[in-house]
RNA sequence: GGGGAUUUAGCUCAGCUGGCUAGAGCGUACGAUUCACAUUCGUAAGGUCACAGGUUCAAGCCCUGUAAUCCCCACCA
């Protein structure tokens, strides 16, 4: 049991992890599906107390960032701070299939080997996926455990295990039966690149210049022309007809008529739509219903005919010959230029406008007319909406859940059809025997193992396409949880979903949707929302820009405490905030401090010999000022941390922590101990701090607990300290005494010359507390003397703390001091002059509460007794 | 166009329902040093709380407006 000069993390953290993880202390102690004495599933509702977290997967197969290590620094706290309060804790942790993302990297890593994802079948690719990823496994899982994440390891959830899909498809099966699934034909936002299409939400939208052109159509029968505007003229080969505003008085005569489509022998109607906005160009708007989203609309209100001309590789198809096959860019070129000879380009105009990329590869996305699944939302968002304004989840920040309501609101039908071949495959079959009609078209089945299957004489194809990743990740919480429709599940619905706050559409929303249809209940009670880490200038990280920072250097540099310690720091519910390294280093060193206490304390109980009770049998007293004082912060610290976790307060609660140990326990309290040494009171203080650090710096204070020669089991199961005992009184004495020996130390500063607590002693006057501590300052302010005042009062009075104590200073260095202290009675002056106006004032003495104004008059008071000691010391030099 | 936020010390941020002299970490300056810790100890300097009004006995906090910065959603033919 000795304690090394610093503490090195290194030396304790993988060893104290495996401890952890053998012993299964991570495991909660009351089971998912609590049963009775005949084994039957119970409601215990209010029996026993749980506390449930599921963690949001990490990429199975990727690496850690620095948003992750926020993730496990706030929810394994949680996990941690409710386990000390004895509470059944479970921390699932989880694993990603990350669909399109692995999906990307796959492909690349294909591309590398000179392959492509067309030579292979759907089963074959998702096959070698698999491995791909099996082989990659695991890292993130290693450093899960390097940042000390308290998780039940056992039940680690992969999103794509067996039950995981097999309720993904029970789910979709139930939606199916109650038509909340249907087949669409509609425009999808189509990545050319990856040949998939993507939901709204993953769409990035960036400004980008462009250019509007004016391209006449002739009007049928008539020498006018209308024209219109556009920055797509490629596609003029789909369009349908040409909108007009109904109230546009310019082309009233116009509306019905046929105009000629250029480069075509087509010809398509005029007609009126709100859409048009006669602000807007010539306020004639050519309609392509396959390539537009506005203008599909337009169609479908119009029944006009939807003629796709560009296909999924962004080729031109479907129109005269000497444009098929062209690239988009080709076309526009040719089209163009095809214009300007027949003279029916009449201008251009460069113009700002935002256009859809695919967040991968930055690719525009092109606009493309697919048969896929879409769910339909409106019940399901209807209901979230009352449950979300009934107040059944609470949110931190307040204001996202507004938020969320008001998205929720405006939400359209989801597309969860995605052309990539790892993920969930989307469990619907369809007849390939066009001959048996009384067969419905699709079928759902689960085995979607298969290729083909039959069915009562009919075959069926399977859906090659895969479920969108958030239509799984949405029953996350039921998942991992093992939730059932047949037992109570004590662990749902979770306590907090703790997550970041750019996913609170993607996921959170989707999670309450899909909780909701599937349970009849929210998913979770709270949720906790934390905004992005940024780089140390504010700055969001990014590959490209080179500012990443990674989570596991610093734990290797600094430690895991100190990364958490530190990422905590100055940090609040849905901010984005700069990454301070500083903040790390303050952690590590009070991860050292803490260390260091320990080794002093340790040193005190080897060297007094006085017991070896454990923990379980102290008994304490406190026996002087400094010991009540000390038991009266500690207490108030607990309870702040209390508050500050119940609110979510994480970096408050750090802050607490860490000026209690270093600035009382420590500066102070330690200090004083070096004198009178109360070993059981020691130990009983020292246990509670390291158990109220715990949950936040999780090795440094096993890695002590373990190296205490009286402390038993893991502080990761200690149980949270009860409030200590102590005489409020002396504990406020202690304070004053504290004052004193501050401004002991304060004026030895001032004074003029160097080494002046060496040289100049204490005396002290008629003054019991002064008097009955008079080593104990002596000790704390470092003096080399502490005498009875003898004779008239001389040297420096302390005026400040109100006491009978003088600094034993010659004459000449007061005099030197005079200046500061004519200084003071100033400052002093104008503090009073300050609460004299406020008592002035009939209003604050007639309207503020009276404790206010009581306090206002002690504090007067009291600084004209000030002003009165600091003039007699004037005086006396 | 709709919505959400931010602005407090040199830097990164606290400041919860309005109430003593607005706090912390880092940084800076000055001083200390065997006796737990230089990953240390002590002391200090540093703030027009973005700006302008208002409510109030009292405003960093509440209200109105202005400016700057950022994010999300929709749309831009």
């Amino acid at each position: 049991m000795t304690f090394a000069k610093s503490y090195e993390p290194g030396e304790f953290e993988s060893d104290i992890y495996a401890a952890w993880e053998a012993s299964g202390v991570f495991t909660p102690s009351v089971p998912r599906v609590p049963t009775d004495n005949d084994g039957n599933g119970v409601d215990d509702r209010q029996g026993n107390l749980t506390y449930s977290i599921v963690m949001p997967p990490p990429n199975a197969n990727g690496n850690l960032h620095i948003g992750h290590g926020l993730t496990v620094a706030l929810e394994d706290s949680l996990i941690r701070y409710h386990r000390l309060k004895g509470i059944s804790t479970w921390y699932i942790p989880g694993a990603d299939h990350a669909g399109f993302e692995t999906w990307v990297v796959y492909e690349r890593f294909l591309e590398k080997q000179g392959h492509t994802r067309f030579e292979f079948s759907r089963d074959e690719l998702y096959a070698r996926v698999w491995d791909f990823v099996a082989e990659q496994r695991g890292n993130m899982e290693l450093q899960l455990r390097a940042l000390g994440a308290s998780c039940a390891w056992d039940d680690l959830t992969f999103t794509l295990d067996e039950n995981v899909v097999d309720r993904v498809y029970t789910t979709f099966e139930k939606m199916w039966k109650d038509g909340m699934i249907y087949r669409g034909e509609k425009l999808v936002n189509f990545c050319p690149k990856h040949q998939t299409a993507f939901a709204d939400i993953e769409v990035e939208h960036k400004d980008e210049k462009g250019t509007l052109w004016d391209i006449a159509y002739p009007v049928k029968g008539s020498k006018k022309e209308i024209i219109v505007s556009t920055t797509r003229p490629e596609t003029l080969f789909g369009d349908a007809a040409v909108a007009v505003n109904p109230n546009d008085e310019r082309y009233t005569d116009l509306i019905g008529k046929m105009v000629k489509l250029p480069l075509t022998e087509r010809e398509i109607p005029v007609i009126t739509d709100e859409h048009a906005d006669p602000a807007y160009g010539t306020g004639a708007v050519k309609i392509t219903p396959a390539h537009d989203f506005d203008d599909f609309e337009v169609g479908e209100r119009h029944n006009l005919p939807r003629l796709q001309v560009i296909n999924e590789e962004g080729k031109m198809v479907n129109v005269p010959s000497e444009y098929a096959g062209l690239t988009t860019e080709e076309c526009r070129k040719k089209v163009l230029k095809d214009l300007k000879e027949q003279d029916l380009l009449r201008g251009e105009k460069k113009i700002v406008h935002s256009v859809a990329h695919c967040y991968k590869c930055g690719t525009t996305l092109e606009p493309m007319l697919k048969e896929q699944w879409f769910v339909d939302v409106e019940k399901l968002a209807a209901v979230a909406i009352k449950h979300l304004e009934a107040g059944e989840i609470k949110f931190y920040p307040e204001n996202k859940c507004k938020v969320l309501i008001n998205y929720l609101k405006g939400l359209k039908d989801w597309n969860i059809s995605r052309q990539i071949p790892w993920g969930i495959a989307i469990p619907m079959f369809r007849k390939v025997d066009k001959t048996a009609t009384d067969e419905p078209d699709w079928i759902f089945d689960r085995r979607t193992n298969l290729r083909e299957i039959e069915k009562g004489g009919v075959r069926y194809v399977r859906d090659e396409d895969t479920f969108d990743t958030w239509f799984s990740s949405a029953h996350w919480p039921i998942v991992c949880t093992d939730w059932t429709e047949e037992n109570y599940n004590p662990y749902y619905p979770l306590n907090v979903m703790e997550t970041g706050a750019d996913i609170l559409f993607a996921w959170v929303a989707r999670m309450i949707m899909m909780g909701l249809y599937v349970t009849g209940e929210v998913p979770f009670k709270e949720v906790y929302l934390h905004g992005l880490v940024l780089d140390a200038h504010g700055q969001k990280m990014s590959k490209s820009k080179g500012n990443v920072i990674n989570p596991m250097d610093l734990v290797t540099r600094f430690g895991s405490d100190a990364f958490r310690l530190g990422i905590l720091r100055g940090r609040s519910a849905g901010m984005n905030q700069a990454f301070a390294e500083d903040a790390v280093i303050a952690g590590r060193n009070l991860c050292n401090k803490l260390w260091n206490i320990s080794r002093l304390i340790q040193g005190i109980v080897d060297e007094k010999k006085t017991d070896d009770l454990h923990s379980s049998e102290l008994e304490y007293t406190t026996l002087n000022m400094g010991e009540d004082w000390i038991c009266r912060e500690i207490n108030e610290c607990l309870e702040q941390v209390e508050q500050d976790m119940a609110n979510y307060r994480f970096a408050e609660a750090v802050e607490t922590l860490y000026s209690t140990i270093w600035d009382k326990y420590a500066d102070w309290f330690l200090e004083s101990q070096k004198m009178f040494k109360n070993v059981p009171l020691l130990k009983k203080t020292l246990e509670t701090l390291l158990i109220a650090l715990h949950p936040f710096a999780p090795f440094v204070t096993e890695a002590i607990w373990q190296n205490l020669s009286w402390a038993d089991g893991f502080v990761a199961t200690a149980k949270w300290p009860e409030k200590l005992e102590f005489d409020p009184i002396s504990a406020e004495n202690f304070e004053k005494l504290m004052v004193v020996v501050s401004e002991v130390r304060g004026t030895l500063q001032a004074l003029p010359g160097t080494n002046n607590a060496k040289k100049y002693g204490l005396m002290y006057d008629n003054d019991s507390l002064v008097k009955d501590n008079q080593m104990l300052i002596k000790t704390l302010a470092k003096v080399p003397t502490i005498n009875a005042l003898e004779g008239a009062p001389r040297g420096l009075r302390l005026a400040l703390a109100n006491h009978e104590l003088y600094l034993d200073v010659p004459e000449k260095v007061v005099s030197e001091y005079k200046e500061s202290l004519t200084e003071k009675i100033l400052a002093v002056g104008r503090e009073l002059d300050g609460l004299n106006a406020r008592m002035m004032n009939p209003n604050y003495v007639s309207k503020a509460p009276e404790h206010l104004v009581k306090e206002t008059e002690d504090a007067i008071r009291e600084k004209e007794a000030l002003i009165e000691r600091l003039k007699q010391q004037l005086k006396l030099i």
